[in-house]
DNA sequence: TTTAAAAAGTTAACACTGTTCACTATTTTT
DNA sequence: AAAAATAGTGAACAGTGTTAACTTTTTAAA
């Protein structure tokens, strides 16, 4: 059936054009600004049109999440070649702290904002954030790999991957809520936000290459 | 002037009482449930009324993130006694932590939210975040000691400092946001969530403690 | 004590938000 | 050509923060 082809397609289309007008507004004027009636006046349809195509709002706030995590593993994607493990471990936590500084809203939409996570618990029965995991996953190999090189001696690949998550994490997290830059005229001395973090960072390899 | 001051106390009085009902809404049904309207109608009094004591919203949001850094620090207040540096630096991580999970809504308020930090550089001419700094000054301060007595060697204390607390919170921002949560079932074993989280303290511990 | 001024509080409205229902075109199928 | 399915819309509901204009209450002065 070579119409209903055709017309599932250009329904598709639609569907693509409401994302793409989606991720215009989120990325240029930011989360808030992103409203179903400024979509639909993007695209040039009626509001009502949106819901024939996404379920609610936080359908289409979790389909830029799920943009956001596509983009993250592209930026991954050279780091899988480096085969020294805690190579592959350090460029793997700058790498993450490079993205979040590139694309702040997509970090704070990935891993900050509530509102994806209470998608998945609602929406998807069994409730898995596979783009998460995915990434963690990664992570999780390296550092077991880390291990076959002696590094990590006597903890727990796990723990030691959750450890150097959270505390890159943390950076991030600080960072695009504002909350590091806030603090940096007064406690820090005159570095700048990313020469801060960067400095953190190097304290947790220094932890890290220590365990071996 | 006895009349004037007895006309200020009531002024205060209601401004306290529009703080007491907003923390209320807050910790009860959530930040999104926290209308001015709402508020309103706690106290019993028109929605404008709010805009006689405090500017906006984002000013109640502020004074209510100013009450959970009050909140913070009483919990802190034990750990100043404890002489151990390090052992005071393990109890300020747990406390820090302790606090996440007993008072998440505080702890996205002060830590997580762009709005207070927003709010802050909008209506403060020296934009000096004073809650966050003197928390974190307690952190350098006992990073410093322990300096003292030996851990840390080679590093700076402002780094090492940043790095535990971005490590710490990057444990509890995504504990808070839900994120971890989302990722117990499939990732990890059948640990939950506190118990992950403590696992992953020790490791930073482990990481510390192995600078002497 | 009456009157003018200042303070406190309210009503109505504006410009938004997500979302739904009833309706109208358009297209496809019978 | 008639019936049925699809696509899209306008109006409305129930909210949101916020402001201007108005009323009531309280205070201060004549």
């Amino acid at each position: 059936m070579g119409i209903q082809e055709r017309k599932t397609r250009h329904k598709e289309d639609l569907r693509r054009r409401i994302l793409e007008a989606a991720k215009k507004l989120f990325l240029t004027a930011g989360y808030e600004a992103t409203s179903i009636r400024k979509i639909a006046k993007e695209i040039e349809f009626s509001p009502t049109t949106i819901y024939l195509y996404y379920k609610d709002k936080s359908d289409i706030i979790y389909a830029l999440h799920q943009e956001g995590f596509q983009l993250l593993r592209q930026n991954f994607q050279p780091l899988m070649q480096v085969e020294s493990p805690f190579e592959r471990l350090k460029a793997l936590g700058r790498c993450y702290i490079k993205f979040a500084f590139e694309h702040p809203d997509f970090y704070e939409l990935m891993f900050v904002m509530k509102d994806p996570m209470e998608h998945l618990e609602i929406n998807c029965v069994e409730a898995s954030w596979e783009d998460g995991e995915r990434v963690f996953d990664f992570l999780l190999r390296t550092v077991r790999d880390g291990q076959d090189q002696g590094y990590f001696k006597g903890l727990d690949a796990t723990h030691v991957a959750m450890e150097a998550w959270a505390s890159v994490h943390g950076m991030c997290a600080l960072y695009v809520s504002g909350h590091l830059r806030s603090m940096m005229h007064v406690v820090f001395g005159d570095e700048d936000q990313e020469r801060m973090i960067e400095s953190a960072f190097r304290v947790l390899v220094h932890y890290l290459e220590s365990t071996k």
